[in-house]
DNA sequence: CACCAGGCAAGTA
DNA sequence: TACTTGCATGGT
């Protein structure tokens, strides 16, 4: 079966088993770039938890998350784990945008694709997945993510090998599929999801998986 | 108790 | 370039 038909026949069957996901969970493109720096190596539950706590002290804004010193920062985000490292990644990401931008978010997200992602990359304590997660979730543009549930499940379903990189995975994706925003987005969502409910690391047969066969 | 979770950078050879 | 290690909370 042809790499394209068989990634568009597991979209299909994941598409048809969990429904639309309405990815990213957040309410704008600020959160979507906070919360992707907050989930690197961490469950979103605690990510939610650090949200709320930015949230409830009302500093989830840019203005107001950029100006608040590092250790108190720290403190807030302190659920999510790794909490004073992912406080100067933070800061890094803000201080990158008001520097250059001040508090016009569109325009330093409005930039082009290659353009934007060299921008991220740039900044210390942002590495692919978290740059292409803001691309992605937060600019809306069109580049698939590639995270460790990826890896995995094109793995264990023989389509990759254990060393394959993460250039070489979204590479199988974006050429073997349109390219489409929306399509990037929901077939991320759902790989997310079946890494979550069944391709787990302690569950290598992946009983019940909907992709079970394929 | 051990292991894992929507990574990344820095250190070492 | 190719490994290894530190970072840290909360769930299973």
């Amino acid at each position: 079966m042809p790499t394209a038909d068989w990634l568009r026949a597991v979209y299909d069957r994941m598409r048809s088993h969990f429904g639309p996901q309405h990815w990213w969970p957040a309410e704008t493109p600020f959160e979507v770039m906070v919360g992707a720096i907050l989930t690197q190596n961490t469950a979103w539950k605690n990510v939610e938890r650090a949200l709320a706590n930015l949230k409830g002290a009302g500093v989830m804004s840019l203005a107001a998350l950029s100006e608040l010193p590092t250790a108190l920062l720290a403190e807030y985000i302190r659920p999510a784990g790794y909490y004073n490292i992912k406080a100067g990644r933070l800061h890094n990401l803000l201080h990158r945008i008001t520097d250059q931008y001040g508090d016009d978010l569109q325009a330093f997200l409005g930039q082009p694709l290659p353009q934007l992602r060299e921008q991220l990359l740039a900044i210390k304590g942002i590495g692919r997945e978290t740059a292409d997660s803001i691309l992605l979730y937060g600019a809306g543009l069109p580049i698939f993510v590639v995270d460790a549930y990826t890896h995995r499940i094109l793995l264990r379903h023989q389509v990759i090998d254990e060393d394959c990189g993460y250039e070489a995975i979204q590479e199988l994706f974006m050429d073997n599929l349109d390219c489409d925003a929306q399509l990037y987005n929901e077939y991320h969502a759902l790989l997310v999801r079946v890494g979550n409910g069944y391709c787990k690391k302690k569950n290598p047969l992946c009983a019940a998986c909907p992709l079970q066969g394929m």
